[in-house]
Formats: structure tokens, C-alpha cells, sequence
DNA sequence: GTCTATAAGCCGATAGAC
DNA sequence: GTCTATCGGCTTATAGAC
């Protein structure tokens, strides 16, 4: 018999791959900069994956699945009100920005930098934020205020700038600002 | 003496090479692609532009200088109280992003894509940033509002939210829905 | 480990104005 | 013919892929 496959090698090039391709982008990241830091050789991960674009995807995907966890555990924790479920959402959101080392969001910068939207991996960007997007207009339908439409197109805005504004610098203070006046717009909008 | 250097050379290949690293992104475009699309030899680029860097950084310098006299000519038609000032230059920057090609703001889709800001092209992106946040924060300062720094971060959010979200599917609305909410947050401030 | 395509950048070759 | 702006192939490094 022959040698065993190690169980988590799949996961461990995924993981080195998303920390290389968060932090450098996708396209300055080179195949051999990621097996140089896996440690594995270069069959092993084409045997994983194919090509350099699935690669990309898988991280993407992986990205889309731990953050709606992260979503829905904060849904958890906000009860059954429409309106302290979005503010749960946003503030999740918002804390993840918070991290030292936060360099954007992962969908929105690989639509920054790919222009083709259409492959897999665009595919997967594009309906994250669609996704999110609807997500909060979900919520404020829910919530029976008077321009559901309008109050959700704002916040939606403002969850847009949130995760541009934290990566630039001086953002730091991004998350705050962006809580407190989603905040207050959902309370305008529910004294009405 | 000899052949006579065509006159408008240099502004020809950074026209086209503004276009492709616009459309598709710095990385994503070659040399060799300028070279074919502007028709010019590639010792000539070579002169004009000593490598990619270079031309990279004149291409953000360019688009600084353009966008700067785009908000000065809204600024010498906004009269001199602080607030139109400040409605106009937002009013400026949010039909930049209408556009029906537009793919995001170049700036922040360079620091997107170019994880090292602190080359030559990174740093006209960053002070972009700064010097337009800046801008917001002298026209509030300038207002006497009660709380100049929270109407600041809030408008800034807002911008950040403008450039991003209209580069996003469905972000058609993005610059009426930028508008309305400075207008509104301006209108509030004032009020109180 | 190797192969092919392509990147950035360099330099000999070409050609057009005097 | 000569001088120089410009061209296009060449080199080297590195990409993705098998």
C-alpha cells in the first residue's frame, strides 16, 4: 500500500491561498507563492484544484459561508424584531471591519480588481453583495415604515461605504460612524 | 537636422493606457497591450514612461488633476456659503459616478487591487482620499454646525458609499440615494 | 520538475525629415 | 547621406498548468 492522504491538506492550502489572496489580491498572488507557504507540492494542489480560477472561487465561497455564519449567529442573538435583527446584521458587519489588519472586503476587492464579473469566482462576488443587499431589504420591509424603499437603499449605502471606508486610512473610527447613523435613520424612520 | 518627435505622443499613450487600466484594472494590463493599442514602438513608451510603475503613478496623478478642476468648476458655481459648497462637491463626485461605463472610482480600485500603498501610484491614491476627505471637513468646519465632526464622518461614509455602490450591480441609484442623504443630514444639521 | 505563454524591460534595426 | 524618432524582436523572469 502506498501513503495515506493527509486529511486536511485540501483545507490547509485553502487556508494558506485566502490569507495570501486577502492580503496581496488575487492577481498578485502567484500558484507557486502558495505552495512555497502550504508546504506541499504542486500535483497536490492541482489535484485539489484544477486551476488557479477555481482556487479563487473555492476562497470566495468559503468567505461567503463563514461570514453568513457569522450573520446568523448574530441573527441568533437579536430576537424577532425586524428592526433589532437589521441593527444585529449591521453590527456584525461592522465588526468585522474592526480588525487591525483589515484590508477590505474580499468580494468587493475582487470585483475592485477582476473586471470580468462573469466567471465563477465574480459570480460568487457579485451575489454575495446582492445577497446582503437584499438582506437588508428584507428586514426593513418587515419593519412597516413609511419608504421601506428609501430607508433601505440608505442603508445599503452606508454598508457600502462601511466596508470601503474601514480599508482607507483613517477609517478607523468607519465602523462607528456607520452604526450610529444606521442607527438613527432606523429610528427616524420608525418615530414616523 | 533630423526627424521631428510627434508632438502629442506622450498624451496619446496615456490616454490609452488610462482607458485599459480603468476598464480592466492595473494588473490585469500589459505593456505590450499599450503599446499595440496606442501604435507606438515599445522603446518610445520606454522613453516617455521608464516602466510600468511610472506610468501607473501618471495615470493616477492625471486623474487627480482632471477631477480636481471637474470640483473646482462646481465649486466657482456654488457661490460662497459653506453648505452649497459642500452640496456641490458632492453633487460633482456623485455625477462621476453616473456614467453608464463606470467601474468604480480609479483611485480606490488601485488600492484595492495594489496591496502596497506606499509606492509612488499609492500614495497619489491615498492622498486623493485624504485631500477629499479634507475637503468635506474644512466646508462643515466652515458651517457652525453643532456637531462639525459627526455631520463630517457621516458625509465622508456616505461618499465612500457613492463611489462603491455605483460600481456594484444594480448601484444605478447609488448618486440619487448619496444626494438625498447629504442633503438631507446637511438640512438636519443646520436646522438644530 | 518541466513546459509553454507572457510579463517587463533592452537594444539592434528601420525609416523618415533635413 | 546623415541623423534621430520610432519600431519590433530579444532576453530574462515568472506566470499557470501537467
Amino acid at each position: 500500500m502506498a501513503r495515506r492522504p493527509a486529511p486536511d491538506t485540501r483545507e490547509r492550502i485553502l487556508d494558506t491561498a485566502a490569507l495570501l489572496f486577502y492580503d496581496h489580491g488575487v492577481q498578485a498572488v502567484g500558484m507557486q507563492q502558495i505552495i512555497d507557504r502550504a508546504k506541499c507540492g504542486k500535483s497536490l494542489l492541482y489535484r485539489e484544484f484544477p486551476s488557479k480560477a477555481e482556487l479563487v472561487a473555492e476562497y470566495l465561497e468559503r468567505a461567503r459561508r463563514d461570514f453568513g455564519r457569522q450573520y446568523a449567529e448574530a441573527d441568533d442573538h437579536a430576537g424577532s424584531d425586524p428592526s433589532a435583527r437589521l441593527i444585529a446584521f449591521v453590527e456584525a458587519m461592522a465588526e468585522g471591519v474592526q480588525s487591525p489588519d483589515y484590508r477590505g472586503c474580499p468580494f468587493r476587492n475582487y470585483l475592485a480588481e477582476v473586471a470580468d464579473h462573469d466567471d465563477s469566482a465574480g459570480r460568487i462576488a457579485t451575489g454575495y453583495l446582492l445577497d446582503t443587499r437584499a438582506r437588508i431589504e428584507n428586514f426593513v420591509a418587515d419593519m412597516n415604515v413609511a419608504a421601506p424603499d428609501v430607508l433601505a437603499e440608505r442603508i445599503w449605502l452606508i454598508v457600502e461605504g462601511l466596508h470601503t471606508a474601514a480599508a482607507h486610512p483613517g477609517g478607523g473610527r468607519a465602523a462607528d460612524v456607520a452604526l450610529s447613523l444606521v442607527r438613527e435613520l432606523v429610528r427616524d424612520a420608525m418615530r414616523v
